[in-house]
DNA sequence: CCGCGTATACTCGTCAGCGAATATACGGAA
DNA sequence: TTCCGTATATTCGCTGACGAGTATACGCGG
């Protein structure tokens, strides 16, 4: 994440807007974000929870409050949030809406070292994730409609409205790099390469070394 | 990185690329993929270079060649890619290619946490991003007209191509959400919440705590 | 031929991240 | 009453990531 935050755990960011809510302890906290399904669009690994906590309580931005118990279990800290707290968080959530920060998708990656599938692989593998994508667009369609049944506002939906439209986004693109390879409709416009270099390089190759 | 693999650095996977066109030294692997520019799409930092060299070779997917000296240099080791390393680095990128894998943009953990900012400043942001989408858009086009001219192949631009598509995508959505918003036209669909009653509750917020 | 800026080529220490383990408590069945 | 499965709540230790530092060598201007 974008360092220079004091806590730069997406986890934190998660805990501060809990906070904000009302006071809570830990185990409720992942609770919460569990029942939410925030997890669903922001990282959070439970493992790190008390060691972000420790730290945002350490930078002033929560405070530790009564340690109340229940029954025999174990007592647990109740934290809250403080002004500075507050503000950190409207601060960080205002950057990550406003300000577009570069990430690197796996799938981008790929791409840039896609000579190193021989061809038709690529256009093979390329087709399955086509399928794969439809698959994973289909299931947030279910679970919107579902939403709307049980009545949940749509302000609640927006992350996942927002990708399954980057998706069907991808989708798009998919299929019309597929299409183009397919064709080889590139060797007009490449002047250094085609896909008949590109498949011969692989034909040629010795399969590394030793 | 979907672990499992030996190396799940993204690096090592771009080492393996490099080693599988011919055996160079570590630092010939850095130059090369700073030339190409592949840190633009891969998440590269230079300072894991030698420990996942190191783990590579530990895993046997790569081997130290002759270590050579040109001058008073310091020697440096050549690595060569095994054939493991040759079937590791395909297999590792067909992955790629065909699995969609579940990633956290900054952004969609942003809007899952919209409502802990009021709603003017949320639109307030949005439209910011948009301008700065628009910017980023115009500059992977500069690029591509300059690469055209350099008679650089289509299929050394489809990364960015990809990226270009993925910005446009997402400009196109917040521009549809911000007007949605400023129509306050959700009123309608939500049942438990509208902008005014999101409004509301930061009016009411008393800032936190403390 | 001397000095210094830049390139070359690494090394190391720190630290966040996280999986997996732990330990106790509760509640219901038999 | 006792057992056991599940929920509660947290701790710990390893490991990979990476920034920042280091040290030598080259080349070129003066």
């Amino acid at each position: 994440m974008s360092d220079k935050r004091p806590v730069s755990n997406p986890l934190a960011l998660a805990v501060l807007s809990l906070l904000y809510e009302r006071p809570m302890h830990p185990y409720e906290m992942a609770t919460t974000l569990r029942e939410r399904e925030k997890a669903e669009s922001i990282k959070l690994r439970f493992g790190s929870l008390y060691s972000v906590i420790d730290r945002l309580e350490q930078e002033g931005l929560i405070r530790a409050g009564e340690r109340i118990r229940e029954g025999k279990r174990p007592e647990r800290t109740v934290y809250h949030i403080t002004e500075a707290g507050s503000v950190e968080m409207r601060d960080w959530l205002r950057e990550l809406v406003s300000t577009p920060v570069k990430e690197y998708p796996q799938f981008e990656a790929a791409l840039s070292l896609l000579p190193g599938l021989p061809p038709d692989e690529a256009v093979e593998m390329l087709e399955l994730r086509g399928e794969l994508l439809d698959g994973m667009i289909e299931q947030i369609d279910a679970r919107h409609e579902q939403a709307v049944n049980y009545g949940i506002p749509a302000l609640f939906m927006i992350e996942s409205d927002y990708r399954k439209q980057m998706l069907e986004c991808e989708r798009a693109w998919i299929r019309q790099l597929i299409e183009q390879m397919v064709e080889e409709s590139w060797a007009d416009i490449e002047l250094l390469e085609g896909i008949p270099t590109w498949r011969q390089m692989h034909a040629e190759h010795n399969g590394g070394d030793e």
